[in-house]
DNA sequence: TGCTTTATAGAAAAATTTTCAGCAATGACT
DNA sequence: AGTCATTGCTGAAAATTTTTCTATAAAGCA
């Protein structure tokens, strides 16, 4: 599927606000409510659009704390790196989770409450899964930018 | 506000899906459409809420290139900090961006198509702004968890 | 040309959100 | 203890939105 001007302006605005009104997103289009409806259904059944979600203000529920961690397995055996994904996958602390290129295997993206919460984790969750050869972390100061909504280019 | 034990599990299911209808809501959390109706309502003035997004499938829009970057600044006057900000900001292809401790003073998350697109960011956009001392660039080789959903602890 | 597909519009139907009135429980204050 | 205000809930009604349906025009193609 191609996807025209119309269609990315679409996405661009649903990135922003998915709970607009079709009437609204109709105006801004200048389409009919219906046919914005089977642009937007059309998008679903190609799963452009993957999810519709609530963002929520981890600050404000108390997760003030974010750390990236870079984690170097022992060996890089298939069966080493199996495990530690399915192992990181389990960890609620664990927002993101890449395998990278680099002196590192991989990078976490962890948030806790403080840095007492991210001991624990650390301790009890993290360096307690088999095969870790080395960890680094570090501490976000300020958050400068962080958004879902691609540009559609 | 402190949030119950029916405000966790509601803010669980919205960070999954936030165009469940109220009634759907309702039901599994056996409250009734209104109670259901102003718990979100409260969620959205108290700003736990932040917005309601569609998520966009990357790869089907062609961006199937994910780099993390780190920079480290030539100095850190508050006024390169700033700047370097200022700019960041600004550029498409930066999703995320983070003022970290450690080595490097700045950890982004860059998306893009390929290898080639990511070259020309890095060309004519990223090292282009001033003051950058060293850039460190870690590829994704897979992505093993990607979560926009908190866990309400 | 004639046929099929695709995208659109507007109206009607179905479903959902939002408002409203009423009720019970809670806590503050006298 | 009694009164009052607040909070959260329910069910019904009103308002709005989504979804379906019918029809039409444009585009692609044999």
């Amino acid at each position: 599927m191609t996807l025209d001007a119309i269609d990315k302006k679409l996405l661009t605005f649903l990135q922003q606000d998915c709970k607009q009104t079709n009437k609204e997103l109709s105006s801004k289009l200048n389409l009919s409510v219906t046919a914005v409806y089977e642009r937007i259904k059309k998008l679903e059944r190609e799963g452009i659009i993957k999810q519709y979600v609530s963002v929520v203000n981890k600050e404000k529920i108390g997760l003030k704390f974010v750390v990236f961690c870079q984690i170097k397995l022992a060996q890089h055996t298939k069966e080493y790196l199996t495990k530690f994904e399915s192992e990181v996958k389990k960890l609620e602390e664990v927002l993101e989770c890449f395998h990278v290129s680099g002196e590192y295997d991989y990078l976490l993206k962890v948030i806790v409450g403080d840095m007492d919460q991210f001991r624990n984790f650390m301790v009890t969750k993290l360096t307690t899964i088999q095969h870790i050869g080395s960890t680094q972390s570090s501490f976000s100061i300020s958050e400068v930018k962080n958004t879902t909504a691609i540009n559609i280019r």
